[in-house]
RNA sequence: GCGCAGGUGGUAGAGCGGUCAAUUACAUCAGACUGUAAAUCUGACGCCUUCGGGCUACGGGGGUUCGAAUCCCUCCCUGCGCA
């Protein structure tokens, strides 16, 4: 079981300092998530994750039921001793696969509304649409392994099932992680779908883990609101927001502000999926405890790190981030961030990080994930100590 | 010195009379990435352009042909073998 105490809420803004308080210790709120689908931090070892200053961690069911199988998990002693990992950790419930290997994977889009969508009009997903490699049925989906190929069914049952096995502090009920260009006639199906998968996971969910419910409704008032409303009134200890946030960080501020108020406001509230450094301090304001995102580990493996601000132009591709693939780099004897107190910026210089990338070296992209984790982290802290000091 | 095999864009390496400014890979440059099928994907990559096209290119020189990176002659260079 998990406890969730909220130890201050600003008079600024919907952001909240919170102690989320699980059977492997206590964090404090808002917090970045880093992602770890297959039980690990991809190129860190946990105790590096520790060092980085995450304080927990979200593993993927889809995953881990195909490598190595919940079994192999649990009969390691789950997932925290498996993978060595003593802090809190959570599940995803293989809601948002039913759309990366569906639409996601048919559309090569991504869940959030793009601005070049505007080409792709013809792709839209109407009410009965279907995915090329997934079959999604009012019981469940039927997935084609990545791997093999083979035939395998996840339900709400079936994820809860699995998430029991592995054994996280909190687990997530199985959704459906709805497409962009999808109509609202799509969206109202899918939702009721993921409302019904919801009663049962809570119905069947027999251990003492946290279950997330999550609110779905993409970019639509009403169904965003209903959803909230039903998600709320099911006795989940936590709540998750997916799918679709909207084109700009203001859709996503106001989809967020259309369900929040239906959700009992004790209860910890995860933004599913987002975190970009520019999204953070808004989705904070706006009420959230939690949000994974892939960006700190996804681009640091890409040759990205996150900097603070004052480089210079050449060096820059946007504001605060720094791609160190470009040559020029190699002549650079400066650390990734001067003003970071990370071990990599203590110790290793732009030149050979940059060396590293070129060279096809691995140790390149393990320098830049513990770079970009422990910068997005102490962000994180940093926005914790505003809201605190009644900045935001 | 003789014999054989070669010399193609930053590199490797295709092409072997027209559809070749030249397959492909790597390198280079630019861009993308938000609940991770992702150490990935996309685009550019001789020079100039009023975007129609123009110009210079496949070791050097000379030829054959309507037309040559592709055929012939010659010179230079490289590798291997024999002296």
């Amino acid at each position: 079981m998990i406890k969730f105490k909220i130890v201050k809420k600003s008079k600024k803004s919907g952001a909240r300092i919170g102690i989320l308080k699980t059977p492997h210790g206590e964090i404090e709120t808002p917090t970045l998530v880093p992602v770890a689908t297959q039980a690990v931090v991809k190129t860190l070892t946990s105790e590096e994750a520790e060092a980085a200053k995450c304080q927990i961690l979200i593993a993927n069911t889809f995953h881990l039921h195909l490598k190595p199988g919940e079994k192999i998990v649990k009969s390691a002693g789950g997932i925290h001793k498996f993978m060595n990992w003593r802090h809190p950790l959570m599940t995803d419930s293989g809601g948002f696969q039913v759309f990366s290997l569906g639409f996601g994977h048919d559309l090569g889009v991504g869940k959030i509304s793009a601005p070049s969508f505007g080409k792709n009009k013809d792709a839209i997903i109407d009410k009965n649409a279907q995915p090329k490699k997934v079959k999604i049925t009012s019981g469940g989906v039927y997935f084609k392994s990545p791997i093999d190929g083979r035939e395998l069914f996840i339900g709400p049952r079936e994820s809860i099932k699995i998430q029991e096995a592995i054994g996280a502090d909190i687990i997530f009920a199985f959704d459906e992680c709805t497409p962009p260009l999808s109509t609202k006639s799509y969206i109202e199906t899918s939702l009721r779908r993921t409302h019904d998968w919801a009663k049962i996971c809570i119905a069947s969910h027999k251990t003492n883990q946290a279950l997330f419910g999550i609110v779905q409704g993409s970019k639509f008032k009403d169904l965003r609101g209903e959803s909230a409303r039903i998600i709320n009134s099911l006795g989940f200890d936590g709540f998750g927001i997916g799918g679709d946030l909207g084109e700009s960080k203001a859709d996503t501020k106001k989809i967020i502000s259309w369900v929040l108020p239906h959700l009992e406001e004790s209860k910890p509230r995860h933004l599913l999926g987002i975190g970009k450094i520019e999204d953070i301090e808004n989705i904070v304001k706006s009420g959230i405890d939690l949000f994974d995102c892939t960006v700190p580990t996804h681009y640091g493996r890409r040759g990205i790190a996150f900097v603070s601000s004052g480089l210079p132009a050449v060096a820059l591709a946007k504001a605060g981030k720094l791609n160190l693939n470009k040559s020029v780099f190699l002549k650079d004897k400066k650390p990734l961030d001067s003003k970071c107190a990370c071990s990599v910026c203590q110790n290793y210089k732009r030149s050979y990080i940059a060396h590293l990338l070129k060279a096809g070296e691995i140790t390149a992209m393990r320098l830049l994930t513990f770079h970009n984790l422990h910068f997005f982290n102490t962000y994180v802290e940093k926005v914790r100590e505003k809201i605190k000091n009644g900045l935001i």
